[in-house]
DNA sequence: ATGACTGCAAACTGTTTGCATTAGG
DNA sequence: CCTAATGCAAACAGTTTGCAGTCAT
């Protein structure tokens, strides 16, 4: 038996690549390699960065996260900061989300995931259903000093 | 007593924009009105487009619904297509969900909704807790024809 | 070999910002 | 009046697109 909810292993991705068709350049194992060592969502940038600029060029980032997204192998996250965030999925398919403060931007994970609600959705006969769940408040710290951390 | 959830009248979101202590300017009601009118969420540019020209800059319906969804007048849906929408909270507070059919981008209103997870981040102690919600699939007519309408 | 993939450059779109002007209370 | 709010112009950021060269299979 198998452990509940762990990080595939960069093998396992590249896996689902070579499954799905995907050829298995430099630059998508790279930003698998990164997704797989992240412990967040990660942007596009902020990959590309992490890569360093001669890893690839940022629009292949673009690219292959779209993909990955396509194949399920990451969730995307909306955290309404004029960029969208990726992260690998779990093993068993599950996935996080999080409370974002309004505040100070910090984002907390929240283990509670509507995917029941996806049963309503099939029952509609959508097919391939996912979600995007944030949510949005002022975290404690920032209710309490009258100014911790604007920015 | 009033029915469950109903579209609050214009006069009654006025209310409470005066009640904030925001200017009922011209802008302003006209941008309400629209909401109040419109059937489904809107993006900035499309309110700004039923508004027509004339009515007011499309930056300040950017600055308006900043601010009345800052008022929890608004509810903000993040469709993943590269624009913000906004639509009018009922007059119970609540609001809808919406599936997105990633083949011809259809919205299809979802009466489903977390309201209880939120519960989870305020015992954090998280304070005027929202979120935000889409679910993504393939509807029917997009399984059955091979190509009903790709966009 | 050959088609998928990448890199580069440039276009685009949605959104934000600064500042002078206008108008709401 | 006096300040919040608007309009205008311009900057910005993230993302997308076209195309020629390159690499995985």
């Amino acid at each position: 038996m198998k452990q509940a909810a762990s990080t595939p292993t960069t093998d396992e991705a590249l896996q689902t690549l070579r499954d799905a068709g995907l050829r298995l350049t430099q630059p998508r194992r790279q930003i698998v390699a990164a997704l797989v060592a992240a412990d967040g969502p990660l942007s596009p940038r902020e990959l590309h960065q992490q890569l360093g600029s001669a890893a690839c060029d940022p629009v292949t980032v673009y690219r292959c996260l779209t993909d990955f997204e396509r194949l399920g192998l990451v969730h995307r996250h909306e955290f309404g900061d004029g960029s969208t965030r990726y992260q690998l999925v779990e093993a068993d398919g599950s996935h996080l989300h999080y409370v974002i403060c309004r505040h100070c931007q910090r984002k907390d994970p929240i283990h509670a995931c509507p995917a029941d609600l996806e049963a309503t959705v099939r029952a509609r006969g959508y097919a391939g259903v996912s979600h995007t769940l944030e949510f949005f408040g002022v975290c404690p710290d920032c209710q309490q000093g009258p100014d911790p951390e604007p920015q």
